[in-house]
DNA sequence: AAAGGTTGTCATTAA
DNA sequence: TGTTAATGACAACCT
């Protein structure tokens, strides 16, 4: 268990010092534990970081020398690196406003987005692959959404952290920063990338093509802002602005077609909800995003499908939340639709209390009155069964379940038709604030606290059936990201053979066996292979050994030899003095040729300490064919020549420090994929968060509806019974209680306060 | 001139 | 046992 020994010495230490350090908190050894494979993904994926045995297979499969597999493909390497964080970039930047606008319009409905066009804020809001798609703004809107969200919770009852500013904030510094980092630092593979597609040629492509890809740019290039042509700094506005263009072209896209739906569904909420005291506006977010996005049937369909594609491709919430997947209702869904529950809300569909006809109370109490004006006046018993018409009612949901303890509270004593105001003690208050609300606000510790392990894990067993996320779920875009990270190295070597190639293809041609020698992808290295190679191109075969040596001394001849113009480090420094005295003996002919001696003294310049050991030492054959054959080759040669012990160590030092100056390249480069990889995981982790956040605001909301829902459907019923008098029942005296087989029960007061009790004792018995 | 990054090398360990 | 890869540590060099 190599890996794992890793794992936990490396991969584990670091991960949660990056953790801690972005103020994350995850116990790694809950995790470590019962999740272990999910774990060691986020943390090393299935890239090459730790996968030891790579080079083997690759080494192993690979026949022949075609593909060195120990090279470093530098070059593909940033390629994709470059490439990843832009695409990081894309949602960095985008995730965090979206939420802001979604949220601007609930404050706001009236707002400037949507302005007098109320249906553009609904489709903001509506779709759900838009809500990461965003620009940069992050100024105003940011701490607007902070406000809202805040705003939020504390109406909900839950304090939730302001994360999604410092989130916003951080991740806009991170991106800046590596952008820095790439261009500052990473100078030689700017050239290289340049002829690939990286971000900044694609931010001045995009620029250029104008407003036919106005979709994609306005939310893909916010950064720069340079999709617009007047160029003008602070791509924030304009950003802003291009959100309002992605509206108004969705607006023209999907233009509601079921747009007559929400209005409906929006009274039906506030009507059976009469005591909200939220503003109407609040209540949108419930409604179904996709449920106006369905049909785009315009030509402007392929800009929306751009749209779709870019906030696929930011969107690295792979893992369908649970958002989505509710939202991904149809919209003539009978379900979403004939019940006055909003379509998305969650616990609509997780718990199957719509079938209590439980929606609309006005209306859909219709659906029970049959039932009760059928009700015969109870002769003398004090039991009056009420089946509903629908058995998997509420018991499906509540199980058996006394509501008369609940639903009879001392405010209840007076007129039973009056609607319950918001003071009044949850009739649901005992089963659902006992068993839901209490895990619900423990979530909020959890929330607030950073991810306490027990209480994430609590979260994680909240949410788990719906959305798969928390760390499963950040595990699945984490996964996506390390194979990301893994076909970037698996590129890096097996791409290498194109690296290879292109610096090697002359001399690969003359001898197919050294095409391995490009396995080195640094750039002073391959300077050194090149005239290496190309010496080895001549000097291959044995009998040519000489006439390679005398190339090493003959200036002239290496002059003709391509040329080689940028240098990179060159440790030459400790070299032996020895060594170098008689490495840069030219030879005598070439000491008063002036550019040539010049040129010497470059390419000794280009020439690392082993190579002017070895020409010193008067070795046969090229340090590439000395590092790079495999043993057998190599014993062979070696014992084609008759070489002194001196030589034969140098050799084998030359072999193996050679071999382990790639092995060092190998290990930063996996270090530096460790790293970045890490620093995805954090990012994803930390939208992750913010999206359990914005569920369990989603949630409590829905959950509050439908108690104060049931709480009147309760109120109603009990105020329409009339015992034999033909007077209705006092609720200090009685109460409704809904029995295990779907009927509801008139029983006495005391018996239904003795079996709230026993309710009350169960859950708390069974969490110990 | 100091600081931080880069690269090569050595020593060690494990496969 | 020899070879190789991985990696920490160090030093020299570069920016």
């Amino acid at each position: 268990m190599l890996s794992l020994k890793k794992y936990l010495t490396e991969g584990l230490l670091q991960f949660t010092i990056l953790l801690s350090l972005i103020g994350v908190r995850v116990d790694v050894d809950t995790y470590l534990t019962s999740q272990l494979p999910p774990l060691r993904e986020i943390i090393l994926g299935p890239s090459s970081a730790y996968t030891q045995t790579q080079f083997h297979n690759l080494r192993n499969t690979l026949d022949g020398y075609g593909i060195h597999p120990k090279s470093i493909d530098l070059d593909n390497y940033f390629t994709a690196r470059r490439l990843l964080s832009q695409v990081r970039a894309l949602d960095r930047f985008q995730v965090p406003t979206t939420e802001v606008n979604a949220w601007l319009v609930h404050r706001d409905p009236e707002g400037s987005v949507s302005g007098s066009q109320p249906s553009s804020g609904l489709t903001l809001e509506s779709s759900s692959g838009l809500q990461d798609v965003t620009g940069p703004d992050n100024g105003v809107r940011e701490s607007e959404t902070e406000q809202g969200f805040s705003e939020d919770l504390e109406d909900l009852g839950a304090v939730a952290p302001p994360v999604s500013g410092d989130l916003t904030k951080e991740d806009i510094d991170l991106g800046a920063g590596r952008e820095i980092f790439d261009y500052s630092h990473r100078q030689k593979e700017q050239d290289v990338d340049k002829d690939l597609c990286d971000g900044a040629e694609q931010d001045d492509t995009w620029s250029g093509e104008g407003a036919e890809a106005l979709a994609r740019n306005l939310l893909v290039d916010g950064e720069t802002g340079e999709s617009f042509p007047a160029q003008v700094p602070g791509g924030e506005d304009q950003t802003a602005l291009s959100l309002e263009e992605c509206l108004r072209l969705l607006e023209a896209t999907c233009p509601f077609g079921e747009n007559a739906e929400f209005p409906a569904d929006i009274s039906s909420i506030t009507e059976a909800v009469p005591s909200e005291s939220e503003p109407p506006g609040l209540q949108n977010h419930l409604l179904s995003p996709l449920l106006t996005g369905t049909e785009s049937p315009f030509d402007l369909e392929q800009q929306w499908q751009d749209l779709m594609s870019i906030m696929e491709m930011q969107a690295m919430e792979v893992n369908t939340s649970a958002s989505e997947i509710l939202y991904s209702a149809p919209p003539g869904d009978p379900l979403s639709t004939n019940y006055s529950l909003a379509p998305n809300t969650p616990i609509n569909q997780n718990v199957s209390l719509h079938q209590a006809s439980l929606g609309g109370c006005s209306q859909d109490f219709s659906l029970f009155s049959p039932e009760v004006e059928s009700l015969p006046v109870a002769g003398g018993s004090t039991l009056l069964p009420l089946v509903p018409s629908n058995s998997t009612s509420l018991n499906s949901t509540f199980g058996s379940t006394n509501l008369a303890g609940l639903f009879f509270p001392a405010q209840l004593n007076g007129s039973a038709n009056d609607t319950a105001g918001p003071e009044l003690p949850d009739p649901l208050g005992g089963l659902l604030d006992e068993a839901m609300l209490d895990e619900i606000s423990l979530m909020d510790l959890a929330i607030e606290e950073g991810f306490n392990p027990v209480q994430a894990s609590q979260l994680e067993e909240e949410f788990d059936s719906d959305s798969g996320l928390s760390l499963d779920s950040s595990h699945s875009p984490s996964s996506l990201s390390s194979s990301e990270g893994s076909s970037s190295s698996s590129s890096s070597s097996s791409s290498s053979s194109s690296s290879s190639s292109s610096s090697s293809s002359a001399s690969s041609s003359a001898s197919s066996s050294f095409s391995e020698e490009g396995a080195v992808g640094y750039s002073s290295d391959s300077e050194t292979l090149d005239l290496e190679e190309a010496e080895g191109a001549v000097g291959y075969q044995p009998e040519y050994s000489k006439f390679c040596r005398m190339s090493y001394q003959d200036p002239a001849q290496l002059s003709c030899l391509p040329y080689l113009e940028h240098v990179g480090h060159n440790h030459t420094y400790n070299m032996a003095p020895s060594a170098l005295d008689s490495a840069e003996l030219p030879a005598p002919g070439a000491l008063k040729k002036g550019s040539k001696e010049k040129q010497a003294d470059f390419l000794d310049k280009q020439m690392s300490r082993d190579e002017h050991r070895a020409r010193a030492m008067k070795i046969p054959f090229t340090n590439d064919k000395i590092i790079n054959l495999p043993v057998e080759e190599f014993n062979e040669l070696l014992s084609k020549y008759q070489l002194s012990e001196a030589q034969l160590s140098l050799i084998r030092d030359i072999r193996r420090r050679g071999k382990n100056k790639m092995a060092a390249q190998n290990c930063r480069k996996r270090k530096l994929d460790t790293i970045l990889n890490l620093e995805r995981d954090v990012e994803d982790l930390q939208r992750d968060k913010a999206r359990l956040l914005r569920e369990k605001v989603e949630f409590l909301r829905s959950l509050r509806q439908m108690k104060q829902k049931v709480q009147s459907l309760y109120q109603e019923v009990f105020g329409r019974l009339r015992d034999e008098n033909g007077r209705p029942y006092s609720p200090s005296q009685y109460a409704l209680q809904y029995a295990g087989d779907g009927s509801v029960l008139l029983i006495p007061r005391t018996l239904a306060d003795q079996q709230a009790r026993r309710q009350e004792r169960k859950p708390k018995d069974r969490r110990k």
